[in-house]
DNA sequence: TGAAATGTTGGGGCG
DNA sequence: ACGCCCCAACATTTC
């Protein structure tokens, strides 16, 4: 018997249900790319696929079985593989994402029909949406629902071999995909920061692990390295949640802190899988007229870094360069779009979608919503991050400015994080001429502070 | 997983 | 010595 197994999220040898449970027999390896569904991966994820699709097709071919490479929905090719191949068997892991999961349901249904046995596996999820209690829309009672059920089971080893199809199957090629970017090729950043695939996520659980006894406070420190920045290897399933769980539990002392962000990312898969409208909709409606407001040329200058608030500046041109953005900086950049700018939080959930790594549905959207205030358990709206302090507070020596936002890295620590209010001899010094080599604030902290009360006021006085 | 405004307290300078 | 004022420093309230 041979069992094809279809890799969707789940990019790795180790701890993947499906793979084990085909591998007893011969196995015939995957992956589909599918762009007819919605939200198809944006740049900056195309080319993470890629080096990981690279990565997991390495580590298959070590145990003895080649990746197939397709292209089109997934029912489609999975009909044409199942009669290349002689397939009578077919396994996946489970997604949780409105579309994707309504693929997996449509698949299941066809090839039962045409008598095909089809299983599906847990692999993503400390607990699938339906093993908790009831749905839940506030964090706190759903971390304690979690923790109740106990510390998540072992993860599985690696299938030590793999018996290969004895029918061969035509797979495309991956350069043909063009995931990559060529002209230009603005992957430089990303290259040097990331290393995609199963070896490189568990390299940086590693490295997590050395400096995870730091991290409730370090995390908060952008110029730090505090943080496991696993959020790309998760998003791929280079690594299972309960890996890192574990490791994490085996290695790091007082490990609930952290553990509790992965708490907040299955959260997140869970709300969007009990509100599929979660990436377009508000969640609360009071917010559904909301007066934001359309204005191309700030949008443009938060996207690129150009605000004139130099932590705000930075963390957008870390993303731009690198595909990813510390978490204490993305609550600042978000606050300053739907707070000071009054932009929709959906523009800010779209630039995050292509330019992020990690870029995760689930996640993207409850976070956008958590943090412009219609979403679940969200930030209240009069909680409004001024980028100046918090720039001063998290990046007290202005070691993060300084790295992304070069040029005004001569400013004295004291006016930093606000070079408007440097004199003119100390800009000057610095080389710097405001509007020029770098901007004034688009934007008056205290003004916007009051227009964003304002308009946040009127959802207060409608939901009354 | 805020910030700003407002209120309270207590030490010290000063007449 | 005493009362008065100033104002950090901290606490509370409000947005």
């Amino acid at each position: 018997m041979t069992t094809l197994v279809w890799f969707r999220q789940d990019l790795r040898v180790t701890d993947n249900p499906a793979l084990t449970a085909a591998a007893r027999g011969a196995v015939l390896p995957v992956f589909i790319l599918d762009d007819t569904l919605p939200w198809a991966p944006g740049a900056a994820s195309r080319w993470w696929l890629h080096e990981s699709l690279s990565s997991l097709g390495s580590e298959l071919s070590r145990l003895g079985a080649s990746l197939v490479l397709r292209r089109g929905p997934a029912l489609t090719v999975l009909k044409s593989l199942v009669a290349e191949a002689g397939i009578t068997r077919v396994v996946w892991n489970r997604l949780y994402e409105p579309a994707a999961a309504a693929r997996g349901a449509e698949v299941k249904a066809a090839l039962t029909a045409r008598g095909i046995a089809v299983e599906s596996y847990n692999a993503s999820c400390l607990a699938e949406p339906w093993h908790l209690p009831r749905p839940y829309q506030v964090f706190a009672p759903f971390w304690r629902a979690l923790q109740e059920r106990g510390e998540p089971s072992q993860p599985l080893p690696p299938p030590l071999r793999l018996v290969p199809a004895a029918a061969a199957a035509r797979s495309e090629t991956l350069s043909d995909w063009k995931l990559q970017p060529n002209k230009p090729d603005w992957a430089e950043g990303l290259r040097a920061t990331w290393t995609p695939g199963e070896a490189g996520a568990a390299a940086r659980i590693d490295a997590f692990c050395e400096v995870a006894p730091g991290y409730g406070r370090a995390r908060d420190f952008p110029g730090e390295e505090g943080t496991s920045r696993l959020s790309p290897h998760l998003h791929f399933g280079e690594v299972s949640p309960r890996q890192v769980w574990h490791a994490i539990r085996a290695r790091v002392p007082d490990a609930d802190i952290y553990l509790r962000e992965l708490a907040w990312r299955e959260f997140s898969i869970h709300l969007l899988h009990q509100s599929p409208t979660l990436p377009e909709e508000p969640l609360r409606s009071a917010f559904a007229d909301f007066p934001w407001r359309r204005d191309p040329a700030q949008l443009r200058a938060w996207r690129h870094g150009r605000t004139g608030y130099p932590i705000v500046d930075a963390g957008m041109r870390q993303l731009w360069r690198t595909g990813w953005m510390h978490n204490r900086v993305r609550m600042i950049v978000a606050s300053f779009l739907v707070k000071h700018l009054l932009l929709p939080w959906q523009e800010g959930e779209a630039w995050f979608w292509d330019t992020l790594v990690d870029a995760d549905l689930a996640n993207n959207a409850a976070n956008w919503q958590w943090v412009a205030g219609c979403g679940a358990d969200a930030a209240t709206y009069f909680r409004i991050f001024n980028p100046v302090l918090q720039g001063e507070k998290f990046d007290p020596a202005g070691a993060y400015v300084r790295r992304w936002v070069p040029e005004i890295a001569r400013l004295p620590n004291a006016v930093l994080h606000k070079p408007w209010q440097a004199s003119a001899a100390s800009l000057d010094e610095a080389g710097i001429r405001l509007g020029d080599t770098y901007p004034r604030p688009i934007v008056d902290h205290a003004a916007a502070r009051a227009r964003a009360l304002a308009a946040f006021n009127g959802i207060r006085a409608k939901a009354a």
